[in-house]
Formats: structure tokens, C-alpha cells, sequence
DNA sequence: GCTGACAAAATTGTCGACAAAGTTGAGGCG
DNA sequence: CGCCTCAACTTTGTCGACAATTTTGTCAGC
């Protein structure tokens, strides 16, 4: 047996569990952006040598989720309005590719699936539950990036994904947002169940685009 | 003044420099697929220690140019053909996007030069002289690029760009090309020069989605 | 001659210490 | 009173050494 299960009395956390402990962080806003990552705080806060730490922030750095200045250490990064657009908008682009794929690789179960959460989010919209609506909205996205198996988009639409947490926050709070995109969900599902590439692409276009709308409505609403 | 011209006797390059030179080095093909790249042999090979050479691995594994195993190093990734296809199919829709974006902000001058590099590649086709058409090729898509002005779109497209280049190159090989692409890219100089984004975006992924056709049809013919 | 285990070598992983750069605050000068 | 200078402190950059792991090589036993 190579290694003790118990940990060196302070617990030496390797650099993937920092990276992924790091980047939940971020992603839960325990860091707001333009905050700065100082070595040493991290090092007590996750429990890691500084060697361990300073990989992960280089990692997540490669992300997008901070920047990293020579000899100025890192920071979360800001995205502004204007990126948060471009990153929906290359979203849009890659979604639209995958639920295209997914239409042409759907099977019987899948699309069986597909019908039961768009039944879901249905009764979510009409009983308010906003929260579960927007829960049921990660999992539809996250089948179809399933249904379709393109490893090359699922990894970049995920790194943009990452980037945007702080708006996408800020979206879920615009009013009347799910009466807007339900009938979209639906048409995204109708298109793929029907395993027509092309409704699918052009109905998760449409409503991502739809997305980089409110985004721009908000940009003059909110800060900055 | 903070540091002195000359180096240190033996040159300390630095991660940066280190990173460059050694992606330099692989996009050349003096690093194989699969080829292991010992860290050791790093620092003479690029002058550098170990820590800066470290680093540079841990960036370019994150560009996706190569893969590191923990405790078995890092080694050029090989993209099989159907990765290489993946690539390329999302290349596809994100330079359908820059394409549409450029077609909306073309300004008269930039459309005067890719007329330019529209009629050179035209001369160059009928010259004969393909490597000088490839050329060409590379810099109608970067001034597609420049026009749309699109970053995040940008770095993906060059990351991606960055993945395949072994496999551009055997493409470069397929007899026929340059007469199947060149009215391709007629085709997308003039829908940018008419401002028309739809076709814009359609002439592009038209023209990238044959790529993907030939990628395709290698498949069969080459190694693997 | 082949297979397995064991030892030796090569290679990567981790850390702590020190060097270099940036930041902040106090004090003096105009 | 404000601004510049300089020094102390903070934070990041770099390295060399050692530990852990994997790979290679050898030799006995079958």
C-alpha cells in the first residue's frame, strides 16, 4: 500500500483538489472579480503548499476564470458587458452545433428523456418554482451536450460557461424570463425528438441569441 | 535600470519565452505525436530551469498542443482523425460567426483588401504556386478575423488553429484543393463586401465544412 | 528460453528558502 | 499643505534539493 489514508497531520491538498476547490469558490462568489488571490491566503484557506496553490491559479487562469499579472499576482477576472456578449455569442454558435449533432443521434430513450424534462419545466413555470426551472434548464442543456457526444464543444462551452456565472445570475433575476424561454426549451426539444439538425441548430440559436438580448437590455440597467 | 542586457553566462529564459519556443518547436514538427518530452532535456535543449519549463508544459497542455500524465510527463498529443473532424466542425460555426460579425462591420477600405487578397489568390491558382495560395489562405482569415473584430471567438479559433496543424498540413497534400477552395473564398469576399451576414456566415461554414469532407475522406487513406 | 521478482536508474512531484519586485507609510523638503 | 524620497513590509518569482513514482535492467527459477 503506497500511501496512509490519514494525512500528514495539516493536510497537504494536491493541485487538482486547489484547482477544483478554487474554481468552486469563484463560481460561488466567495471571490468577487477584481479581488485579489493572494499565495499565501490561499495556501491556509485550502490547506496546500504554495507550489500546489500557484498550479492551480495557472490552471484557472488557462480558464478564463482569473488573470494572472508578472509580479502583480492574480485576481478574478472581470468580464465586462461587452465580453459576456461575445462569450454568448460563441455559445450560441456551439450550442447551436450540438443540438444539431444531438439531432441526428438521438435515440428512442433520449428522446423519452428530453420529453420528461420539458414536461418539468413546464409545471415549474406554471407553479413559479423559478429555482427548479432554472435547475431543469442546466440538465436539458447538459443531455443534449450528452445526447450529442462532441468532447471539443462540451469542453469549450463549458469554459465559457464558467466565465459567466456572475451574469448568468444576474439574468435569472430579469422579469419574466421564463415565460420567454419555456416555448423556446420546447421548440429546441420538439427539433431534436424529430431528428431535424437543422430546426435544432436554428431553435438553440434562436434562443441563446435571445439570451445575448437581455444580456444587452441589462447592459444599461446595471453597473458599469 | 532594473536588469542588465547581457544574460547571466548561461541564459535564463523565462516561462514566457520558454512556452513560445517550445510551442514553436512542436507546430514545427520537431516534436512528434506521441513523442514524450522529458524535462530534463527541456531545460538544455531551451535553456531554462526546470521550474520555467515546468510551467510552460502546464500551459500548453491547457492550450490542448499536449498531454501531461501525472508522474509520466508530458507528451505531444496525438488528435486521432475524429478529433481532428470535432476540431474542425467547431472551427466551422465560430468562424461562421466571425464571418457574419466581419460582413457587418467591413469598413471601404478593408474591403479593398480582401478584394486584394481575393485577385492574388486567384493569380497564385492559376500560377500554379500553392504554397504561396496558402499563405494567401492564412491571411484572408486573419483580416476576416481583424474586421470582425471578435476576441473570444479569436482565441478559440486560434487554439483550435493551434491542434491541427499536422493535420493541415497533410490536407495541404489532397491534389485539387486550391481549385475546390478558391471560389469558396470568392464566395465569402463577396457576401463580407455586400455586408450580408447570412451569407457571410453561410459561404464560411460551406467553405469549412468541405474541409471537414476532405478531413473525412483522408481518414480512409492515411495512417491509422 | 521464458517469466517473474527484485534492484537500479531515470523521471517527475513537492517543498522550503531565498531573491526580486511591488506596495505602503513616514518623514523631510519646497 | 502637498509632493517627493526612501525605507520597511508584503507579495510574487526562482531555484536547488530531496522524496515518490515509474521505467528499465538483471538474474534466478522453472
Amino acid at each position: 500500500m503506497p500511501h496512509d489514508e490519514r494525512r500528514p497531520a495539516r493536510a497537504a491538498n494536491t493541485a487538482v483538489q486547489v484547482r477544483d476547490a478554487l474554481r468552486e469558490a469563484i463560481l460561488a462568489g466567495e471571490y468577487l472579480p477584481g479581488e485579489r488571490l493572494v499565495e499565501a491566503q490561499l495556501c491556509v484557506r485550502l490547506e496546500a503548499s504554495r507550489f500546489n496553490v500557484r498550479a492551480a491559479l495557472q490552471d484557472l487562469a488557462a480558464e478564463g476564470l482569473i488573470e494572472v499579472q508578472r509580479n502583480r499576482g492574480a485576481q478574478v477576472r472581470k468580464v465586462s458587458m461587452a465580453e459576456a456578449v461575445e462569450i454568448t455569442e460563441v455559445r450560441m454558435v456551439v450550442e447551436g452545433l450540438i443540438a444539431g449533432r444531438a439531432a441526428e443521434r438521438v435515440t428512442d430513450d433520449e428522446a423519452i428523456e428530453l420529453d420528461e424534462i420539458g414536461l418539468l419545466m413546464r409545471r415549474a413555470v406554471e407553479a413559479g418554482e423559478y429555482r427548479r426551472y432554472s435547475d431543469l434548464n442546466q440538465r436539458l442543456h447538459a443531455l443534449i451536450r450528452d445526447i450529442a457526444g462532441h468532447q471539443t464543444a462540451d469542453r469549450i462551452v463549458e469554459t465559457l460557461r464558467g466565465q459567466l456565472v456572475r451574469h448568468q445570475y444576474m439574468l435569472s433575476l430579469v422579469p419574466g424570463r421564463p415565460q420567454t424561454s419555456l416555448p423556446q426549451h420546447e421548440r429546441i426539444i420538439a427539433a431534436i425528438r424529430s431528428r431535424d439538425p437543422q430546426a435544432a441548430e436554428t431553435a438553440m440559436r434562436t434562443h441563446i441569441s435571445s439570451v445575448t438580448e437581455a444580456l444587452k437590455s441589462l447592459k444599461s440597467l446595471s453597473y458599469a
